[in-house]
DNA sequence: TCTGAATTGTGAGCACCGCTCTTGTCATCC
DNA sequence: GGATGACAAGAGCGGTGCTCACAATTCAGA
């Protein structure tokens, strides 16, 4: 790899973004199995076997298409809750979305900035429906997500999971976690996602956002074809339903 | 097509078979991208062009496929609704699935029977994955569903609604639903699903059933890796929560 | 500045793929 | 017992991922 700065080094960046891009292209033509690197590079303009510097292997190429997917997803979410904390309740500013403790009033709804992560989610999916099944579509039987996975998609959790931090005080109607192996897993994770929520608004955390994620694959995936298409309302319901049962909304 | 029965029709129907288990096979070690003729062909001894006779192309097997595995986990959640109706609460043997009217109390508890529901999908979810996927997984941007699919698909539907069925009388906690448009969505989708489910009630049995193929996709495609695996106790916690939301529990 | 090394592009080639078409063989039905 | 249709076989087409030897280019250190 040649210092950053040198011509060399910025052509390969450009071409390596230009690479996905146009195998996102196909992508969203045809689907991951019909990705070809031959087209791909025909579309480009060069030989098939130039484009071999640059990713290592077909499966390369569509982990890279994956760790992007997963950090603009991040992104989108992070700067939705940016956006939401601001327009919360107090109108205060929330550009550190770290923030340290207290002033609980002052900051943004927790269910809203909830909603809103969900919504996001959703919209982000619906525009490219191939990056979210990349992401929780079918996975490679024999396919291990590589390290440089591992933290973006943690970003996607924590988008869901840093407003419940912002609930601690409000009351929980969710059951308590009776199984201690799963309490331990939950311990573990909350390290993680939240150390100040209690692992049974962490278990119903994890549960909702695979309610978000199981309604839009088969919104997706066209299971609602014909009954509950377009979802938007079945959504919203689902939204609301579930910042409730995570204790979120202020009625008590 | 010879007429059922005779000696070549026999052997057509055997082979039809035999291709679908080697695809079967083939697709638990590669995934439904690596799904080769050629490859299924040498298996079985014969010439790759020979099997065009059975399949007109690889979607067209895969297809199949899909069918099967819809009707085979259709076939899987009855069965097993059969077997813990009969081990219900007052052993009355529920060998007519869609039994007529009364005789409520002595009905196996719908609790009991959405939970096996939802344990019978994972257990057949986790012990081949790759139908599971094909099913739910990563769809095909231009593939629609054909006739075929639509049929078993509502068989694995009404698996998850017809505990609802025999909850008329137990109080729902779930929100009203509001939005009209959700409410004509519902009250349509409930002729087919259960004519006397009240709305409410509906729409939290479809997002009940989007969180369990949520959390299945999740655990299949690896995201509780190294956080919730095994997810056994997890599944449990959440299936305990739903029917609890779902209005099916003895508890007020 | 010049030169050796690293990087990138080229084109041929291998083994595989889905799918089509022609040819010859066989079971089935009138 | 033929005509007919289903069937297997094989060659072949255009496509794929990927490798390799080789030429061109760019960079970095003396």
């Amino acid at each position: 790899m040649a210092a950053p700065g040198t011509a060399r080094a910025i052509a390969r960046a450009e071409l390596t973004e230009q690479i996905k891009n146009e195998a996102l292209r196909q992508l969203g033509d045809a689907g991951a199995g019909e990705l070809s690197l031959r087209a791909i590079s025909r579309e480009l303009g060069m030989v098939s076997s130039a484009l071999y510097r640059y990713f290592a292997s077909r499966d390369d190429l569509l982990t890279a298409l994956i760790v992007d997917a997963y950090a603009d997803l991040a992104h989108a979410l992070e700067s939705a809750d940016r956006t939401a904390g601001a327009g919360g309740a107090a109108g205060v500013r929330a550009d550190t979305p770290a923030a340290g403790g207290g002033a609980r009033p002052a900051a943004a709804d927790p269910a809203r900035r909830w909603a809103t992560a969900a919504s996001t989610l959703r919209s982000w999916a619906l525009v490219q429906p191939h990056r979210f099944s990349l992401i929780y579509g079918t996975p490679v039987p024999g396919y291990r997500a590589p390290q440089e996975t591992t933290v973006p998609a943690e970003r996607v959790m924590l988008a869901f999971f840093r407003p419940l931090e912002a609930a601690e005080d409000r009351p929980l109607e969710a059951a308590e976690v009776t199984d201690p192996g799963l309490d331990a897993q939950l311990r573990a994770a909350g390290s993680l996602l939240g150390p100040r929520v209690p692992p049974a608004r962490l278990a119903a955390g994890v549960t909702a956002l695979a309610q978000v994620i199981g309604l839009v694959t088969l919104e997706i995936g066209g299971h609602f074809h014909g009954g509950f298409e377009p979802a938007d309302a079945l959504y919203a319901h689902a939204v609301e339903a579930l910042t409730a049962s995570l204790g979120l909304t202020d009625r008590p």
